[in-house]
DNA sequence: GACTAATACAAACGTTCGTTTCAATAAGTC
DNA sequence: GACTTATTGAAACGAACGTTTGTATTAGTC
């Protein structure tokens, strides 16, 4: 019974605290929601990961869905931060670079979170599964998280690119979230797919094929309405 | 207790006969398990959407998992054929359409399964589900579905693009994989931030919108190594 | 040292899960 | 009609779930 804090204070000469019970549960709960989602990870799970009591995580929590809106919103708050801070070293009103907006965008989302602690990507993985998560429960905490420095991401692409519409524009957003989160979801199919050659878990990889790719997509002239509809009306 | 048999009977004189116990099912599992998941969905809710008994689901099936395989390879099946099918239409051998070989891989799996019975989009919603789902199980299902087609796409692409190297094309392959996911999934993220105005549940407008941006992106001239990285390098 | 608030603990709560059992019924065969 | 097979029915199984309860322990204040 006195095991945690014995061990807490008998280290405290400064080699390695053990963190708190809160932090803990946090800690090990990314990385089990991250690996094997949310509904999958029973909080007897959780709680015997990080070595407190069953009752001790609605004690600091409430509940399990809250345990996961803070990790959420712990995690995402620096990036979207980052985002924002990179996006405003760049000048909007002189044709601003339209793969500097991207990395802007896609930076922070690909590498904060990684490496700190555990297995390193756990909140990447964990925020794309929330992202085609079809509980609205999810949903909502992901929208409160990053609506609003998407807002500001779509103003500047589209002062990059004047001459895209914006109903196209935001296809094209659309389009590159898509291709963000299913990196960030790691769920390797491409890797059985080309024996391991392609690898999004390599982030720096991943930017660099990935920023080109999107900025073509964007940059490409809209298609006049239709031209695909009319093709196939013979079959 | 005679109530089935006695509908069905008395409907066979072809105005409409009710489905088997066991095609219920199916149904009815399909359209819950793309709405809220595999894991959200018990056996109980979907033997009362089906309007029938418990251990019929057992009878059937065998078990939930083994229901989910047979609902998805009996989907499946028909849209690698399709692809295959548009595929072949196409002259590889001489310079193919980079536009109709991606129209031939994204439209099945945007549209097969839609508009027949229930909701609709359940079957591509499922789909897009289980790719981003991080359990073994589903995964294997849909490797095992889809591997082979996937495999002639990359070659086919090779064919169209001679000049983009193969790891890049597998990366790009990974990107397309990334939005078409993302556009089944129909989240709901880019229509509450474009008031509606983009909804991928359009299938044709959804297609006629992503076919340009990832030919674009798939023809763009493969970036020098290391562009990316060495301006981070300051930092 | 007494009092108070914060945290930890073990045990149980009631519910729901996927699955199984076994008897009852329907349909098919001879 | 007897016999066999296929399907359905109601009920229960054990396990796991998220949550709650009540008590013990710790830490801080006076």
């Amino acid at each position: 019974m006195l095991k945690s804090s014995a061990l807490e204070t008998s280290l405290d000469d400064g080699s390695a605290i053990k963190p708190s019970a809160r932090q803990r549960l946090m800690d090990a709960s990314e990385q089990l929601f991250a690996e094997h989602g949310w509904n999958a990870v029973s909080i007897r799970t959780i709680v015997a990961a990080a070595g407190v009591n069953l009752a001790a995580l609605h004690y600091h929590f409430g509940s399990k869905e809250q345990l996961l809106s803070e990790i959420f919103t712990a995690r995402a708050k620096p990036i979207a931060l980052e985002r924002i801070r990179l996006l405003s070293e760049i000048d909007l009103d002189d044709a601003p670079s339209l793969e500097r907006i991207l990395e802007a965008f896609l930076r922070p989302a690909l590498t904060i979170g990684s490496d700190v602690r555990f297995g390193g990507r756990a909140f990447v993985k964990l925020r794309a599964r929330l992202a085609t998560e079809p509980e609205a429960v999810s949903r909502r905490i992901l929208a409160n998280a990053f609506d609003e420095s998407s807002g500001e991401f779509l103003h500047a692409l589209a002062r990059a690119l004047p001459e895209i519409p914006q109903a196209e524009l935001e296809w094209r957003f659309h389009f590159m979230l898509g291709t963000m989160f299913y990196t960030m979801a790691d769920a390797g199919r491409i890797q059985s797919l080309t024996n391991g050659r392609c690898d999004p878990g390599r982030v720096e990889d991943a930017l660099a094929h990935i920023i080109p790719f999107l900025a073509a997509g964007f940059r490409s002239k809209p298609e006049l309405k239709s031209t695909i509809r009319s093709r196939r009306r013979p079959k």
